[in-house]
DNA sequence: TTCGATTGTTATGGCGCCCTAAGAACCGAC
DNA sequence: GTCGGTTCTTAGGGCGCCATAACAATCGAA
């Protein structure tokens, strides 16, 4: 029951992630999680190798690998993590909205058992972290909600923003100063031509310009 | 500027601690170090060499180290994470008096400069973790208390509790216990003979008694 | 269907930090 | 001074995780 070193949490939560976020439900191929991971196609095929010797993932040669339960369980443990932290970070300790992510990534490997528990009854439990991001259970619940990208909502159509993705501090950053964080309501006026902005209207009243790249982040019901 | 390793860090703070309790002024050996650590005398020789060749500490052949300027401020820096999240833990999270050393040891070596900086302010830049030892600033500077040793003080003598050894997980509840805690007023009442127990007033009201063990951890004012 | 490009795998090596084993320097006793 | 025990250093390996280089499998375009 011993927790995985940082470099296999990170691995397990890559595999996690990207199959979450690709939809096929088929397996991870190794160039994908290296690259997640920023290290070479070859660094990446060893460990999978050794995941695989683990129990964590279940690997077809040449095809990629699959999470097993087990990896599954281990991958939440570490999203529950971060996720907590992203939320005290920001709601107890002031930290920006754009830097909390960076933190929650170093001590997501370093916290204990006990002092999550700790972090989790001093939130209240909460459900989701401040990019909207559902914060899985104990057991490794995760509510998934289906969501489209404010990318692919036609013209007219209004929306809640359910969530946004972290990786780019930058661009949180961007969409925070535009009020475009969950449960913001918006109403798509209109796309302008050649991969333009997306002209939205945010909470009732600001209209603002969303470029395509930033528009593929924000997650709406 | 990068910040050293984990174990670098480990091991100045060591070299920091030996030569504030040893108090000779002279250099620390290398056996000191392995045995603070835990690890073996050729793995701490080795290290030590590192650091030598690092420029944090000056290494004598088959004497011992001293640390230099830069080792003295590095370690003061790591001493200086460790103390403020003790404190944050203990008071804001509510943690176990007992269990804030062995987290903050953790945790010391992977809280960005930012975050410590949000804690410290939160905390209102406090002088003195839980335990009572002196939190050093960011440039460096530490309140030195020349204090003695509940165990050396004579019959009769009143003091006021400086701070413990913050060490031993167990020692440290078995004090907070009989109300041995930073601030607490003392009077030493007799001293047991062959080795047993001091007998001491705590706060003017309870009489305790304490093992010589548990009194060496004890420093007064 | 064949061949070049892409993608994945297997050596092999480096770096950090630990270990054990063996040897070298120092200490006190005699 | 010499000898035995202690302390320190050096030598050589292991383990985790990364890299590069070379090779193998697969895909797609002609």
């Amino acid at each position: 029951m011993d927790r995985p070193s940082p470099a296999v949490q990170d691995y397990l939560k890559a595999v996690y992630q990207l199959g979450e976020s690709a939809e096929g439900g088929g397996p991870i191929t190794t160039s994908q999680v290296a690259e997640a991971l920023a290290v070479t196609t070859a660094s990446a095929s060893n460990m999978l190798k050794k995941l695989d010797q683990m129990g964590y993932v279940d690997q077809v040669k040449r095809q990629g690998v699959e999470l097993t339960e087990a990896g599954r369980q281990a991958a939440l443990e570490v999203i529950r993590l971060h996720r907590l932290l992203e939320t005290y970070l920001a709601t107890k300790l002031g930290m920006p909205w754009d830097e909390v992510h960076r933190e929650a990534e170093v001590l997501e490997h370093h916290v204990s058992e006990a002092l999550a528990a700790r972090i989790a009854e001093e939130l209240g439990h909460p459900e989701r972290d401040p990019h909207g991001h559902p914060i899985p259970t104990i057991g490794g619940q995760v509510a998934t909600n289906p969501s489209r990208r404010l990318s692919e909502l036609p013209d007219g159509s209004d929306a809640v923003v359910d969530r946004v993705d972290d990786h780019d501090g930058a661009l949180l950053r961007f969409l925070f100063e535009r009020g475009l964080v969950p449960d913001a309501r918006i109403v798509v006026l209109e796309h302008a031509p050649f991969g333009g902005p997306i002209s939205v209207r945010v909470d009732g009243d600001r209209v603002v310009d969303v470029p395509p790249e930033a528009a593929r982040a924000v997650h709406v019901e």
